[in-house]
DNA sequence: AGCCAGGCAGAGA
DNA sequence: TCTCTGCATGGC
């Protein structure tokens, strides 16, 4: 609920080498606006601002009480250390510009949920695209999220609940075409408690992977975006056409790898934090293209 | 205007 | 197992 008055809570983050746009705008969350120069996004329920710094961390803002903010920074990964996922992964000449360019970008703990929900409206559409539909299914289906007034209104991700009640018309009114029936159906299962997302952090990665593809409209990609963006599993590495490309350059040039060989090439080559390596890959190649708009930025890179 | 987008599922070879 | 196709919608 938007409202004028009211306390702010502010916590400043000290943490080297954070990038909050090359962070929160690489295709890994869809929430996230640029507003006056701050990011603002809604995390665990709660709408945060994040303004970036000086170049020693961050300052983060809620209008609710945070607690120990460990929550804010568990989403973020601040406890992760670049360096040390640079010394793991291979030194390749090709894979060496996105490490450095991308040192700042951290992968986010994302609630799974939101994190399947909206990797399973992303499949053949642009990220602005992903964006918009995500949008306008929190703003028809979510909840109120308390806020400034100059930022609101403001709605919640909307629970599984929410969705396996809907019709897969009403979800076909957000804009998502064919993909309408695959999240009505994953949410379902997932309400019915045939899947426990929350506890698929704990089981392996194989069995987490195998769980998620067996819901609809879940392949092997958007289960490792899912087991990567917010299990935990660092390994994952998902394929996607951008992937596929810029490993076809670097790996095989010459000629067009099919995805099967990508993946099995991917899972042996990068190493427990590849799903590192992609998402530099994955972010350098679209600021490559033109396609990250990059507020905020201090022109240094990501 | 036409090609393509952080794919998946089903069919046929 | 591999390849091909349809699927909604809209950006560039």
């Amino acid at each position: 609920m938007s409202r004028g008055v009211g306390r702010t809570w502010v916590r400043a983050v000290r943490v080297v080498d954070y990038d909050l746009g090359s962070t929160l705008d690489s295709g890994q969350a869809f929430r996230w606006e640029w507003r006056r120069g701050g990011w603002e996004g809604v995390v665990r329920g709660r709408w945060v601002r994040l303004e970036p710094g000086d170049g020693a961390g961050f300052r983060a803002c809620t209008v609710v009480d945070p607690g120990d903010w460990g929550w804010l920074l568990d989403y973020l990964a601040v406890d992760v250390d670049p360096a040390e996922i640079g010394r793991s992964l291979p030194g390749d000449p090709g894979l060496m510009p996105a490490v450095e360019e991308c040192r700042g970008l951290r992968l986010l703990r994302q609630e799974p949920w939101e994190c399947l929900a909206s990797f399973i409206l992303s499949s053949t559409k642009q990220i602005v695209q992903i964006r918009r539909v995500v949008g306008e299914l929190c703003r028809r289906f979510g909840g109120p999220v308390e806020c400034p007034a100059e930022s609101g209104p403001v709605w919640s991700f909307p629970p599984v609940e929410r969705i396996a009640g809907l019709e897969e018309r009403d979800l076909r009114a957000c804009g998502m075409g064919f993909r309408a029936p695959y999240l009505l159906g994953t949410a379902r299962r997932v309400a019915s408690g045939q899947v426990d997302l929350e506890r698929l952090r704990k089981r392996t990665m194989g069995e987490a992977r195998g769980e998620l593809m067996s819901l609809p409209g879940v392949g092997r990609k958007i289960a490792d975006c899912v087991l990567l963006f917010s299990c935990g599993f660092d390994a994952a590495f998902p394929v996607d056409v951008w992937i596929l490309r810029v490993l076809g350059e670097i790996y095989f040039p010459g000629r067009r790898p099919a995805t099967s060989e990508v993946v099995a090439f991917a899972e042996s080559h990068f190493g427990p934090f590849g799903g590192y390596a992609q998402q530099y890959l994955f972010h350098w190649a679209r600021r490559r293209a033109g396609r990250v708009a990059n507020p905020g930025g201090d022109g240094a890179g990501c």
